[in-house]
DNA sequence: TTGAAAGCGCTAACAT
DNA sequence: ATGTTAGCGCTTTCAA
């Protein structure tokens, strides 16, 4: 490995000198002079070794990102788009880790990061206790939190970036009903999160906007296992065979995300149900997995590569200012497609709607 | 920050009796001294720093991974399992990159892994080049490659580890063959990868023992962008809608992967044409999406954590022995789901299929 | 404009 | 059994 040293002896110059050339400040040499330190460096092929670097700055170019589970393609996305914009923007490398929404291993993994001198850190926890990171803030981490809302009256050491979960839950009930449906769901997970709470009530109040809120039901299919996320459309699939037998069965479902609607319209037709022909179903995300779903999935789009991007900023330049700091991004719109349609029962004069598949043959 | 020193002096002993007791060298001291080492380090909550401590030894508990996009579901899998395997046997953690297949972008990864004093790598990449981490290796890095073969005759300093591609087309293939298919087509994007043309290969090798050659299409669907995998499942779908209007369509086709397979069962429907009742597809990987598609998925399994713990135990005790060092992993098995059934001109004395969905309505 | 030198926190000879 | 010390490769005063 070539060192500084080594620079310095081929350019005849001290370390200082080259030291001063690699941090940019080229302009206190004389040309002829940097000129030398550069030719040598090209010559040696040097690269500057950024741990040692580090031991004496403090600051290593690595961001944490912490997910609940990297077999999740939501998170993927998001991983993909705080990787581009980290390393375009800032010249900065990930280290990720999946917590399975466990309070220890997320813990861990802020220690981990600390002791690599990693001093900034996205999250995306769905665990209820912020504390944990409120603390590795305190030991000097900037740290981002994603799918949270800010804590009035809390330091304001922690930034938020969330979507507007309530707003796009509104969204998707508010198509549902513009449908004609008034038999409405929302189908979720067990365990209730900021971000799941928000979007239940921006269910409830859709409904209770339209006078439904009698009609307007909470499903849960079940706790997210150990195994991590890919188990959500699991849980999908399970409150699907459940409706089957259900006698008031719901026209309409809000499904927490893509993939739980994805895996409610597979246990829906288990259970010999059609989407949308019985059931008309609607996600939250705008997964790329949910346009070729069958039938294709009208979802509410999240501004996925919007929030990365604030996120990576927020989390290279901390909030210096009081208060709080929050970006909530509003849904970046409805996709419709083919898993909506109006419900069995109501008269057909609402916007009829444009299916690619699995045309109901009434 | 506490440091070694601060514990010392706490404890009243020197820095190395401090980090003799932090690696695991407490036999070389008295009981007490230990003992009140311990003590010091549990009062004051020291953590040693990994960033000095590597600086000496040249050894940083991260482990590289490379994989051509965090937002295709199978990567994300991969490293979910790669993580678990690092984490829990040595202590890793993934510093992990997308390349989007670009060989600069790939080049630049390990550039800034061995700056940052990574020396364990897993490479999932498809470029056809090895040269760049040959280089690296030759530099001091242990890598291990997913989803190719060792080159004979090529210096053993990079491990191999793949599922056996070959096999699993084939098993694909054979499976079609089985329910009654003779116009087969293997459906792949553009670029021939070693993983690629050994599923090719493996799917004609099938075809022709079954004097099927003559009717063994290639499907290229194109190419995939800069965004990466999620267009996979578009490139799949490209070629679904191609189909529409082949009057030589294949009645069976196995897909390169199982993205591909949903993209392309997405793409049939789109023409009218029903799977598994005017097409089967048959998907390889084993996927969870793939248990929720509609039609579910018929696929074969490759062995994920099988092959991610062996990476990782490959990594990290480099291969020592002359000669290359490749492990070939056989497909975990056949899933049989509902895209699969007889063709529909065959006679139908192929063993019946169990459909749970999009039964034929013949 | 350039260089010398003191560390950053730790490890591992090499003393004692 | 325990302590002293010389670095690892770099940055950054402070001096020349």
């Amino acid at each position: 490995m070539t060192t500084i040293q080594d620079v310095a002896r081929q350019a005849d110059v001290s370390v200082s000198t080259v030291s001063n050339v690699l941090n940019g400040r080229g302009n206190r040499m004389r040309p002829d002079t940097l000129a030398r330190v550069e030719a040598a460096i090209g010559l040696l092929g040097f690269r500057p070794n950024k741990l040692a670097r580090q031991l004496k700055t403090g600051q290593t170019p690595l961001l944490g990102l912490l997910v609940p589970s990297l077999a999740n393609p939501m998170y993927g996305s998001i991983a993909r788009e705080v990787e581009a914009a980290a390393q375009e923007r800032f010249g900065y490398r990930l280290l990720i880790g999946s917590t399975y929404r466990d309070q220890a291993k997320e813990a861990a993994f802020f220690e981990d990061l600390l002791d690599h001198g990693v001093r900034r850190v996205i999250v995306i926890s769905s665990l209820a206790d912020e504390q944990h990171f409120e603390s590795a803030a305190a030991r000097g981490m900037s740290i981002v939190s994603y799918d949270r809302r800010a804590v009035a009256g809390r330091p304001a050491s922690v930034g938020h970036v969330t979507p507007d979960n309530f707003e796009a839950a509104r969204l998707a009930t508010q198509h549902l009903i513009d449908q004609g449906h008034r038999r409405l769901a929302f189908a979720t997970v067990s365990g209730l999160t900021l971000s799941r709470s928000d979007k239940i009530a921006g269910f409830h109040a859709a409904a209770e906007a339209a006078g439904l809120h009698k009609d307007a039901r909470v499903l849960d299919g079940g706790a997210l296992n150990e195994y991590g996320d890919s188990v959500i459309a699991e849980v999908g699939r399970t409150t699907g065979l459940r409706l089957g037998s259900d006698t008031e069965r719901p026209t309409g479902i809000v499904a927490l995300n893509d993939l739980l609607a994805i895996g409610l319209m597979a246990g829906l037709r288990e259970t010999g149900l059609r989407v949308p022909h019985d059931v008309s179903v609607i996600g939250i995300d705008g997964l790329f997995l949910s346009a070729v779903s069958n039938p294709t999935l009208t979802t509410v789009q999240l501004p996925i590569r919007e929030m990365a991007h604030a996120m990576v900023e927020q989390v290279m330049t901390p909030w210096t200012g009081s208060g709080t700091c929050e970006l909530v991004f509003a849904p970046a719109g409805l996709i419709e497609r083919g898993s909506v349609a109006s419900p069995p029962t109501a008269d057909r004069k609402h916007q009829a709607h444009k299916l690619h598949t699995a045309k109901p043959s009434v």
